[in-house]
DNA sequence: GTCTATATTATGATAGAC
DNA sequence: GTCTATCATAATATAGAC
């Protein structure tokens, strides 16, 4: 029972450390804060029973955040193949938007840390954040039957997952800015954002005598009917 | 001239300021590092010769910042009313792009400071951020013939305007992030996509039969001419 | 395991010589 | 206006009682 009051109390260290990390930044937070908010006595030394320093409680903090989000991963595959883009497509905007908000404390922290913290900082930063880039571009390419070039499929992934990212990380990073959108709207607009550059990709991206983007091979099938378009 | 070397050195202090409150953090930058980098004497209180204070430092900087991007505000009304939506909208891209670039390093600081910094940082987020999305959810409304709603407007504002934040802001904030995409790729990306979005939206938000919305309003004009969709 | 007390260093800021 | 020297404070980390 002494092992696990001491597991409890370790969590509750990391959970007090990285809320204040993430909201007040990795310097702006004292041992004696983290103490303090984790129920220890303020300016004592007691972290210093569970962690050798504040960097290694960074680290942990970190590293305990990057496991939960492991986990997350093997679920992140469930929906694929559904057969139709538009559903596709929507599922993955709400599920890229839930899984921001549960890496919104640890993307602060690496928004304000990562270019000059321990190297678990940058490793979480290509875990979380390349990662997913990475799979979302592999699943433009695959889902598109490798017609778009390894480039679009980046442009693609970088434009889509960009803009949900920014919609979630810029109040969450700037305190509160820019007016409130509802999610619906979000994920309505970047819908047919995303259907409209998945359908209308080129094979390949040598400039013809159109400088547009829209003329190329159509994915027919579940979205793209042609009686949606009116001209 | 004994007023212009103490104007000259007080600059010199700016930027090394700025310089290292982006990269390090306001808390995480000394006073002695950026007199070190100001080429003054470590350690020794030059600084304090020019500013009452660090976080003085810290205000004037921004706030000469802020004073070269409102000039800049002034040249941004230059690309309207070209009459071509392409055009239009690939230098809109482009010209975000570009002034992300001179933001990158307020910007930086803005994601670390801004929501426990002084005032001045927050002001500076509604300045460049807010205002930015404010002034293209506007243009959105103009452009369209005020087709779309201002719910709508602000979610195309949203994505839109949050791909480019991404594409530039978060290797600039991450580190080196995600696979480097070229401009040409993101902004021909970035524009077929808005093309869409301002070319198919509805007048309003109602949903219908078709959980789609593509089959809107066109706005005939200068774009869409019918010829470029094959079905 | 947690507290009291303290060592040690780093840092923001000031006084006074030149 | 800039430097040398220094103060005062806050923060990381340690030693030892209980």
């Amino acid at each position: 029972m002494g092992d696990l009051s001491t597991a409890a109390t370790r969590d509750r260290i990391i959970d007090a450390a990285m809320e204040l990390f993430s909201e007040h930044g990795y310097r702006g937070t004292s041992i004696t804060r983290i103490e303090e908010a984790a129920g220890l006595s303020p300016g004592a030394g007691g972290i210093y029973h569970h962690f050798p320093s504040k960097e290694a409680l960074l680290t942990a903090g970190v590293q305990r955040q990057l496991s939960r989000l492991a986990a997350l991963r093997d679920i992140r595959r469930l929906f694929a193949d559904l057969g139709d883009l538009h559903t596709e497509l929507t599922l993955a905007a709400r599920y890229v938007l839930a899984e921001l908000d549960q890496e919104a404390q640890l993307l602060r922290l690496l928004a304000s840390e990562a270019r000059h913290g321990p190297r678990i900082l940058t490793d979480a930063v290509v875990q979380v954040v390349d990662l997913t880039y990475r799979e979302f571009a592999e699943w433009i390419i695959d889902r598109s039957g490798s017609v778009v070039s390894t480039q679009q499929a980046d442009a693609i992934a970088t434009i889509g997952l960009g803009a949900l990212i920014s919609a979630r990380l810029l109040p969450n990073l700037l305190g509160t800015a820019h007016s409130k959108v509802d999610d619906h709207s979000i994920v309505e607009t970047w819908v047919s954002a995303l259907e409209h550059l998945l359908t209308t990709a080129k094979p390949n991206l040598s400039a013809g005598t159109d400088t547009h983007p829209c003329r190329g091979r159509l994915r027919s099938g579940d979205v793209l009917d042609g009686s949606r378009y009116e001209p």
